[in-house]
DNA sequence: ATTTATATGCTAATTATCTCGTATAATATC
DNA sequence: GATATTATACGAGATAATTAGCATATAAAT
């Protein structure tokens, strides 16, 4: 029986998408000695396998391996994880999250300002 | 045993957590109320009992009911949060995210001007 | 003080995620 | 063409997160 799973990317699943977007296109042998964590080539198999169900990977033979890329954009699993947290953990508010971001020190007055005479 | 967790907090928690935050201290009935999706009072009641086993939140009777409140500030979280998406998906880049927010509409020139404004 | 109502906390089931072993198939090497 | 090599795909177990049932305790009501 096919297990059931979620549509959306999980934490891991985040790690090797992010390899495959830096790298355009990659095997299992690249994307492992990527990882920030040590893992074994059927896992991330397994892993990709799950990731292409979903839609999120396509792969192609050459040679005897298999070359994954990403079919899906950075900037859209980006937007989900941001209206994510900003759901859970910011009541909805995007300007709450900014000021956060303001006074953690990531954004300064010249980011703001550039910002400002961009969006003018 | 005790089953091991991890110390951070899980999605649901983040549910629970901010209700508690948004009415400073909650019984299992109100939070119960607030929450997006219906849930039973013991399944609460257990996530709120993982949580103080974490430290984030602390209980005091009031009469037979647990009034629970909690006991970490919501930047913290939000911070940590931020600051682990700005690495694992903005490649470190903060200037990066709020780009994507703004794109996104989460922010409008309304905001970015207020907010210029207020740290000029 | 006895009864009633209901919140608690234990236990456990379910669902989801993560992980890898191993049999099989495909490629390369001799 | 036979053999060694290596990637694949499948299956399945381990870990983590989510959910709720139910026996018990106890505050509240009479």
């Amino acid at each position: 029986m096919a297990r059931l799973r979620q549509e959306g990317l999980t934490a891991r699943e985040m790690e090797l998408i992010q390899v495959l977007w830096q790298q355009k296109e990659a095997t299992v042998e690249m994307i492992q000695a990527k990882l920030p964590d040590q893992l074994e080539g059927s896992t991330i198999r397994t892993l990709l396998q799950i990731m292409e169900g979903k839609g999120y990977v396509a792969h192609e033979k050459q040679g005897r391996a298999n070359v994954y890329r990403p079919i899906i954009e950075q900037h859209l699993v980006q937007s989900v994880a941001l209206k994510y947290i900003i759901q859970k953990l910011f009541g909805g508010s995007a300007e709450l999250l900014l000021a956060r971001l303001v006074k953690d020190g990531g954004i300064d007055l010249d980011d703001v300002t550039r910002l400002y005479k961009k969006l003018k």
